[in-house]
DNA sequence: AAAAAAG
């Protein structure tokens, strides 16, 4: 940091008090007013300064005060008793119209960021690019260029004009962007560029994601982006045919392997280990905060096997999610060497792109009739609909067989068969509406979901982003609409703020509610009754009509 | 508190 640099950081917030210091202020301006030559200026500038640094300015007074009377002068100014160096001096001589271009950059990229709503932090943090055609200057071939636009991506998102040049320079990042924003590629791009071809060095890339649904349509969306460089691309549950069909030294002529954590681990820690990461230069984790939910440590020790079977001394580590925890920042900051994190708008914010409209369904009964009303008015499939648990889903989805639409489940209690089928037909549109439990909630890209119900209240906030993220991706809008009952208080009030910080209106008191802490969450959760189970009993005609009249709309946010 | 993650 030079001492321009310092002084900026000194001097952020302080005000100038020009009464107090009246003198010196007219001394400046005096000299401001003389255009004629600017560098006669500049040196008398800077003889005005060191007379004052040496007599008025000694006590109290702080250096920044004349830092914003100067700022039309791009001099490094020296702080009070710092001893001149030759250096500094030299910097004297550096032409004004560089150090004024240097200037004008740095504002220009600031402007930049502030526009697309991108935060960094960290050190030498590359210029976001605007256009893809600009990777050329990073020396990305033209190739890849090529598959970037022909998969659609017209112009980059901002977590990808950030963090595509930030990876490029070889710099661990932690990103956080909103749902459907182009994270995936964001990723996939820096690392194809820096694998360059087959090398049948074994793996150098490996992606970790949360579910096997996930890791499929990152593999996909590779095989896409990395198209024409003929990289071997696996998902595990093909390498371990290839290992079992041709043996461990078969993995050497991989490249990239997408994959989940716990099978990783199982490879590794067989005897001897079925796969050996020592060449990977990139490991990437998708929805990192997912994998380090939880209280337990688990995944945090799997992750810890996995580091060190990541021998290469040349390991780039990439972390990527919607949502953004504590834990996670604070582990990053002190696992990544240099690391950049950059976060597009608030963390753990919702997309704007997306209705938010709290139900209030009264009772658990309430909830079936809801659900029945909204799709006897007619929905536009595809539809998500969420529930806590595998039981659940498979209730809903018993009752809603005979209601005459294309339904199906999917938890991981069917077996992968049926849930790629059932993943295939729903991205076919065979299936119009999706029952689901968390399993869906993270990172799945169906194109053109319409509508996400949330039949079951989220169990958290950042459950809430990530449900209601599978709509509104791409720029496309979306609309969710969110049961509550009057045994759902504990998170009304944390998903009631983040509605209301993506635009959406909501009753002041869901703000004003008791706020609950992590302890008390769960204490309320065990007092909670258990959940009646999703049936129409007989009781349910003599029902209807107080039902249907206890589901009312509360507010929806038009946009 | 439930869900997900090996064969």
């Amino acid at each position: 940091m030079d001492a321009y640099e310092l002084f900026r950081k000194l001097s952020t917030g302080v005000k100038f008090d020009k009464k107090r210091f009246q003198v010196d202020a007219e001394r400046f301006q005096l000299v401001n007013r003389q255009p004629e030559n600017e560098l006669n200026d500049k040196k008398r500038v800077i003889e005005v300064f060191n007379s004052i640094n040496h007599s008025t300015l000694c006590g109290k007074r702080k250096h920044n005060d004349i830092e914003k009377e100067t700022d039309n002068i791009n001099e490094p100014i020296l702080l009070e008793g710092m001893p001149v160096s030759k250096s500094q001096n030299k910097r004297c001589k550096v032409p004004f119209t560089e150090e004024k271009r240097l200037k004008l950059e740095k504002e220009k990229i600031n402007q930049l960021r502030n526009q697309h709503r991108i935060s960094v932090t960290g050190n030498r943090i590359p210029k976001p690019i605007t256009e893809f055609s600009e990777l050329s200057t990073y020396d990305v071939s033209s190739k890849l260029i090529n598959n970037i636009i022909n998969c659609g991506y017209e112009c980059p998102t901002p977590i990808q004009m950030q963090a595509i040049p930030a990876m490029l320079q070889g710099r661990q990042i932690l990103a956080c962007a909103p749902t459907g924003s182009g994270k995936t590629a964001a990723f996939l791009v820096p690392i194809i560029h820096h694998l360059g071809g087959p090398k049948r060095k074994g793996f150098r890339a490996v992606i970790l994601s949360p579910t096997r649904e996930l890791a499929k349509q990152t593999y996909r969306e590779c095989l896409r982006l990395s198209e024409g460089y003929d990289f071997r691309v696996h998902i595990i549950s093909k390498i371990n045919q290839a290992l079992n069909k041709y043996g461990p030294k078969s993995s050497q002529k991989f490249d990239i392997l997408v994959t989940t954590p716990k099978r990783i681990i199982y490879l590794l820690t067989q005897d001897p280990p079925a796969i050996s990461f020592s060449n990977v230069e990139w490991l990437i984790v998708d929805e990192v905060d997912k994998l380090f939910e939880d209280g337990t440590r688990c995944f945090r020790n799997q992750l810890e096997t996995i580091l060190k079977s990541c021998t290469n001394e040349n390991l780039h580590k990439g972390m990527f999610s919607a949502t953004n925890t504590s834990v996670v920042s604070k582990w990053c900051r002190h696992n990544l060497k240099g690391l950049i994190t950059i976060t597009v708008g608030h963390r753990n914010a919702a997309t704007n792109l997306v209705e938010q409209e709290l139900l209030f369904v009264s009772t658990e009964r309430g909830k079936l009739m809801a659900l029945r009303n909204i799709i006897q008015k007619g929905v536009l499939p595809p539809v998500l609909i969420f529930v806590q648990s595998k039981e659940r889903a498979q209730e809903l989805f018993n009752e809603l067989i005979y209601d005459g639409v294309n339904v199906d489940v999917i938890h991981a209690d069917r077996t992968q068969m049926q849930r790629d089928s059932v993943v295939r037909c729903f991205r076919e549109g065979k299936i119009w509406v999706l029952i689901c439990t968390e399993l869906m909630a993270r990172g799945i890209d169906f194109k053109g979901v319409n509508l996400v119900i949330n039949y079951d209240f989220p169990p958290s906030a950042i459950s809430y982003v990530h449900r209601i993220g599978r709509t509104g991706r791409a720029g496309h809008r979306g609309k969710a609409i969110t049961f509550f009952t009057e045994q759902d208080t504990t998170n009304l009030r944390s998903i009631a703020t983040i509605m209301r910080e993506s635009g959406c209106n909501v009753p002041d008191y869901m703000l004003s509610m008791k706020k609950y802490n992590k302890m008390e969450r769960r204490k309320q959760e065990r007092k909670a009754p258990v959940r009646a189970k999703i049936s129409t009993v007989p009781t349910f005609k003599r029902d209807r009509k107080k039902m249907r009249y206890s589901t009312v709309v509360l507010f929806s946010k038009k946009i």
